[in-house]
DNA sequence: ACGCCTTTGAAGCGC
DNA sequence: GCGCTTCAAAGGCGT
């Protein structure tokens, strides 16, 4: 233990920090020097980054937010991000405004309640909250992990040479995604006039803005936690797949182990409001699907031309199973859960129950989908040919329970465009393996 | 090369 | 405020 870190002179979040990986960045010596003749700053360097720096010991938030770095690149480290130590207090001095940097530009308000932006990285357990797989995870916030610490503290080689992805002011960043390089040769930005701009060239100017992504939800991070582990478990690695059976382990969380990402996501959310102040989900709005709305509005056009009558033209195109599609509906897409389950599931269950079941049931949120959701396929898939395997023939052998504890399956919303509406009338048993899906193409 | 699939949650949009 | 849509991640697959 640091004793600087128990002393009075310690902010809080060193002390945190201090608390929980005090073995980390700082050799025992140096901490003990640090700690005889406190330099707040000194300290603070010393305990910003502390995981980054130890690649077989990652932050255990490193995978939290996986803005790709490959779109970035470090840079200088934000001022903000490094905040300065009072020597007066030892409570780090928000940045004055007028020291806050071009980019990722922060309100003061906002500045001055957040004592540290790596500060609530902190899982709220001891525990790590991310498993790391076995290539390691790229650090969600780079322009933390790496500006802010690493380009000051790594040699050069470490740290890969700027290149693209980069914030408008010069600053990379993971949520920063260049749009493509791969733009039409290089061509004046301004027009030569001067302010001048052309519809075009505005456009163009807004192509080239970094893509900034949308801070990931809690079930995003939950899924990039336990995707590997399920990855490794099973064979699969179709991500639709993967995601259907986290989707269902996400229910069968209890709601204290749901709420430990839900706090991660709202702090997610709060740091990426702090590093982009000015951004908007709207910024990202329509981009995506852009050539799929913009070919089903064609369709829909000409559809106005040819029948006018027979249906109204939707605003949006429907989603999901809504959308008739030419693929096969209404069949089991997970035929390979059931091989996916855990060792840990001794009752024969297709998923990893809780920990503890008595502490599942003891959670409002949880205990009813626990068994229901672990027994319960629900999604259809598309493409049963594809995705029936060995394991599905005896997944789908017809064992479909009549069971009538519909309760639990109804107490939380099921997506509708998952669930076979014969599901909703019959559940399953408890710890019932038989999926209640429709195979309208049975496997041979 | 690009979109789909699949999941949940946050946020935008239109009414 | 409600309902719908889009986008975040992921990687195999289809076009």
């Amino acid at each position: 233990p640091n004793p600087f870190a128990t002393s009075p002179w310690c902010p809080p979040w060193v002390r945190y920090l201090q608390m929980k990986w005090p073995l980390l960045d700082v050799p025992a010596g140096a901490t003990l020097k640090e700690s005889r003749s406190p330099s707040p700053a000194h300290l603070v360097r010393s305990n910003k980054v502390p995981v980054v720096q130890h690649a077989h010991h990652m932050h255990p938030l490193t995978p939290l937010i996986t803005y790709s770095n490959d779109h970035f690149s470090p840079g200088s480290p934000p001022g903000h991000l490094s905040p300065e130590i009072d020597p007066k207090t030892g409570i780090p001095r928000p940045p004055h405004p007028s020291e806050l940097p071009p980019y990722y530009p922060l309100s003061p308000g906002a500045v001055g309640q957040i004592p540290h932006p790596l500060g609530w990285l902190v899982p709220q357990q001891g525990q790590p909250v991310y498993s790391i797989p076995p290539g390691g995870f790229r650090h969600p916030y780079p322009a933390l992990a790496m500006n802010a610490s690493m380009s000051s503290r790594f040699s050069p080689h470490m740290v890969p040479p700027p290149t693209h992805g980069l914030h408008p002011s010069g600053i990379p960043h993971p949520t920063i995604v260049s749009p493509i390089v791969k733009q039409e040769p290089t061509q004046p930005s301004v027009s030569p006039g001067g302010n001048t701009k052309s519809p075009v060239t505005v456009k163009k100017e807004e192509e080239k803005k970094p893509h900034i992504k949308k801070p990931l939800n809690a079930f995003m991070l939950y899924m990039k936690e336990m995707r590997a582990k399920v990855v490794a478990e099973c064979t699969l690695k179709e991500s639709a797949a993967i995601n259907q059976i986290l989707g269902r382990r996400w229910h069968s969380l209890s709601r204290e182990e749901q709420a430990k990402y839900y706090e991660l996501a709202r702090k997610e959310r709060q740091l990426h409001s702090q590093l982009y102040p000015t951004w908007s989900a709207r910024d990202n709005y329509g981009k995506k699907k852009k050539r799929k709305r913009e070919k089903l509005a064609q369709q829909q056009q000409q559809q106005s031309h040819d029948t006018d009558s027979e249906y109204p033209p939707a605003p949006f195109p429907l989603r999901g199973s809504l959308v008739p599609k030419s693929k096969k509906p209404c069949t089991q897409y997970l035929p390979a859960e059931k091989p996916c389950a855990s060792p840990a599931s001794s009752h024969g269950s297709m998923l990893d129950s809780p920990a503890t079941p008595s502490a599942a049931l003891a959670s409002p949120a949880a205990p009813a989908a626990t068994h229901s959701e672990q027994a319960q396929p629900l999604s259809l898939t598309t493409k049963p040919e594809a995705r029936l395997s060995v394991h599905s023939a005896t997944f789908l052998s017809g064992k479909a329970s009549s069971s009538s504890s519909s309760s639990s399956l109804l107490s939380r919303p099921i997506p509708f465009t998952s669930v076979p509406s014969t599901a909703l009338l019959s559940s399953p048993p408890s710890f019932a393996t038989q999926p209640l899906s429709l195979v309208t193409k049975p496997a041979d």
